[in-house]
DNA sequence: CGCATATTTGATAGATTTCAATTTATGTGG
DNA sequence: CCACATAAATTGAAATCTATCAAATATGCG
């Protein structure tokens, strides 16, 4: 819990200047953890909400299900994320949150976020800052499906999560990213087939290759082109570690 | 600039007790209004800001570029709206605003703005949660693109923008949108082409024509069935005549 | 009327999905 | 460590959807 708050908080301080009282109070956040399997729900669309989630490892999701055989991953969580940190100031859940993989999460309640905001207006600023990166997010993720093709689809998630986890050191690297193909296709609005021929297309390239969840990017630079990939989005400054 | 100004106010109350004193202090906001004509971007990607907008009258778009030859639309505002509502709390325009028709806007400062949710925390509350309404609506829109076919996809932007307008008043009722078949295109990831057959085929199911920039729909539960619409994502009281 | 913009249509090429089957990984209990 | 069960990845072929290109028609506006 304390490592992925210190993430948390540097997303937050990526934005928004804190004081050393103001962090400590972040920092200071009370959460019950639990440990989940993979695939499955935590937060259910149109629940009320009581606390806010803080993903301290693994993978989620935010899920919608427009029918029964169609699913489509509007945004994924990593360490140091709040999927609903919204519900906080609108507390009703707007989607599904599911896990993607094994994950361990953190409920924390709305009352202490919001004594928290109430006790520092810098830190309701820098959340209200949190959700907008994350709305921003899901608007580059519309550009995404809608405007680029399979492949540079897929490159760009692959960027943008190695850009969030603060993967990319060199030009050269490698992440743990453990998703399946059929997620992905979930994500990227594509079929699993698809996904499956686009992403042995980029590897074939020497742009990247998955390995028993591993990302390996052995030409970063050639897979940001592929991907059309700018980082700006992220709005987190490129010297920080952790963007959202 | 009153009337618009009424609008948002509605849309506000529509998820925020507001008292009559804080009502006075939104409709109070003061704005210089600016009359533009169509395609005609008002705030460009990167700016800083000291103002927000205000949609008074006409149609305006969240565009972005991912690439020279493709454009992305990823929200369209009406009257009432406010595109970059965000930028108050980030002075730092995420994408390009412009205009999809003649409008007009009024610019909002920020000082005024801020002054305003510093004397009054409900309406500081209210405007979050307009964001966050503004993000569930672009999630909507992603898993518009991403999940639906051509056909379901159109059908399920007309549902929205006739529900955020507050037009369905019946199964039979028609509603003014007067953009083109191209922006269309540009807000479904589609073709233009692709576009016009697929409105093409909504008119041989009798269930919406557009008519020099009337939609006429003739039978609303047909298409909202077409299209999937659940307007719950909307997240106001189905009694609310505006919805964003 | 005439230009510019928007819509419509046809034909073709290309991208992506679907279906079906096979292979390869992964995890679990004995 | 093996055998099994399960999930995930891969491959091929055909069907479908969607894009592109090119041209014709319609519409709005000065």
């Amino acid at each position: 819990m304390e490592r992925s708050l210190d993430i948390f908080l540097d997303k937050l301080t990526a934005r928004t200047r804190l004081t050393e009282e103001e962090r400590r109070a972040v920092l200071a956040l009370p959460g019950r953890s639990e440990r989940l399997e993979a695939h499955k729900p935590f937060v259910l669309f149109g629940d009320a909400a009581t606390t806010a989630t803080l993903v301290i490892d693994g993978f989620c999701a935010r899920v919608e299900a427009p029918s029964d055989d169609k699913r489509q991953i509007t945004a994924i969580y990593v360490q140091g994320d709040m999927p609903d940190l919204y519900s906080a100031f609108q507390p009703e859940a707007v989607a599904n949150l599911e896990t993607l993989t094994q994950a361990t999460i953190a409920r924390i309640s709305h009352a202490d976020i919001r004594e928290v905001m109430r006790r520092f207006p810098a830190v309701a600023e820098a959340f209200c800052r949190y959700l907008v990166a994350d709305a921003v997010i899901t608007a580059e993720w519309l550009v995404n499906v809608g405007s680029r093709d399979a492949r540079a689809a897929l490159a760009h998630l692959f960027c943008e999560m190695a850009v969030r986890m603060g993967k990319v050191v060199a030009n050269n690297f490698s992440f743990h990213f453990p998703v399946s193909q059929l997620q992905l296709s979930e994500a990227t609005g594509l079929s699993a087939v698809h996904v499956n021929r686009s992403l042995g297309s980029l590897r074939h390239d020497g742009l990247m290759r998955v390995e028993r969840g591993a990302v390996q990017v052995p030409d970063w630079k050639g897979l940001v082109q592929a991907a059309q990939f700018n980082e700006r989005y992220l709005m987190a400054p490129a010297t920080r570690r952790y963007a959202i």
